[in-house]
RNA sequence: CGCGGGGUGGAGCAGUCUGGAAGCUCGUCGGGCUCAUAACCCGAAGGUCGUAGGUUCAAAUCCUACUCCCGCAA
């Protein structure tokens, strides 16, 4: 039987299963534990982890180790004698200690079918590299990386125009029905644990940073595409434009060849610009200091000349 | 007090340093031309220049406070 749980986790990706953990009449959040408070956002005010906010309007008392690892937070973990422990998105490694601290294991959701896309950004990831589906799985964690054993599965499939923004959200509500229903499985006994194969066929889903969001020009216009799709909406694609920075935020491919980086074509309402394989027609951008804006918002007051380069710095 | 850019007709921008008739590229509306057009021609409407106060004969422009938007950093 499966009642007492105690929640780890930290960003908007976890909120959901932890909304639908509290909503479960079956199941009880005796504790949530997130990372610290942290210094965000201009003026560096001081800004409380998604988590934390429904936890606090819950009335569940909230936790926020520095590093939980540390004994005092082990013996904490002890004394809520959790049934199970459920994590999703926490952003600390889980020392063995604690892994193996509740009968039922801890829990954990992460978003993509695994073994693809171990790490922290398993949904961007499979939009840059174009994949067709993408999934949730549940899985009871072990000392490595995402490597636990695999308790349930959903795929779907992405969509054309898919950006990492709206699978993030789809993959997101997916969890948390996942979650239900795995613990549900655990509790009567019923859960199977199919072990992973050692080796992922994906490369490691490393976390990312802005620097990723830099566009290679020579790259072709289908992986530019593909990266702004998947940036959007962070840490998003961007290049430079006359020493500034300038966000793509949406954009289609079109043929046509020329000198990487430079304005294929620029007309009253689109500009295409020249790839290692290809044109990318963009549709909607954000100078530095600006909102985003579309193509030919854009260039009514940025008259771009044809062989212009971007991304120059 | 983390750094920085910006708020000018419906949209995107210039003008601000060196105060002195509100401009550019579009859009909208009316008319014309064309087989046709994201085309072209003619005409028109539309702005308390973010807000409040100050300096001045005169403020979009200089000074002060406030407010909203955005980029970086974290």
């Amino acid at each position: 039987m499966i009642r007492n749980v105690v929640f780890m986790g930290t960003p908007d990706f976890a909120v959901g299963t932890l909304q639908a953990l509290i909503d479960s009449p079956n199941y009880q959040v005796r504790a949530v534990f997130t990372q610290p408070d942290k210094a965000k956002g201009r003026g560096k005010a001081l800004q409380m982890p998604p988590v934390k906010e429904v936890a606090l309007s819950e009335g569940i008392p909230v936790y926020q180790p520095e590093r939980i690892r540390e004994p005092r937070w082990v013996e904490k973990l002890r004394a809520l004698q959790p049934d199970v422990i459920v994590v999703v998105a926490f952003g600390q490694i889980i020392p063995e200690e604690i892994l193996k601290l509740p009968p039922g294991g801890c829990i954990n959701v992460h978003a993509s079918l695994l073994p693809r896309y171990r790490g922290a950004a398993p949904i961007q990831w499979a939009v840059i590299n174009g994949d067709r589906e993408s999934g949730v799985t549940t899985m009871r964690m072990d000392a490595g990386l995402d490597t636990g054993d695999m308790i349930l599965r959903e795929r779907m499939e992405l969509a054309p125009d898919e950006t990492g923004g709206s699978l993030f959200d789809k993959l997101s509500a997916v969890g948390a029905s996942l979650l239900i229903r795995t613990l549900d499985a655990i509790g009567d006994g019923t859960a199977q644990y199919e072990r992973q194969p050692q080796e992922s066929p994906t490369p490691y889903a490393a976390m990312l940073t802005k620097r990723d969001g830099r566009v290679d020009w020579t790259k072709s216009a289908r992986e530019i595409e593909r990266l702004i799709r998947g940036l959007n909406p962070w840490p998003s694609a961007y290049t430079t434009y006359r020493g500034k920075t300038l966000k793509l935020w949406a954009a289609e491919t079109a043929p046509g060849t020329g000198e990487p980086g430079t304005a294929a074509e620029v007309t009253k309402t689109g500009l295409k610009i020249c790839t290692g394989d290809g044109w990318l027609s963009v549709l909607e951008l954000q100078p530095e200091g600006k909102k985003r804006m579309s193509v030919d918002a854009f260039l009514r007051g940025y008259p771009v000349e044809p062989g212009e380069r971007f991304g120059a710095e």
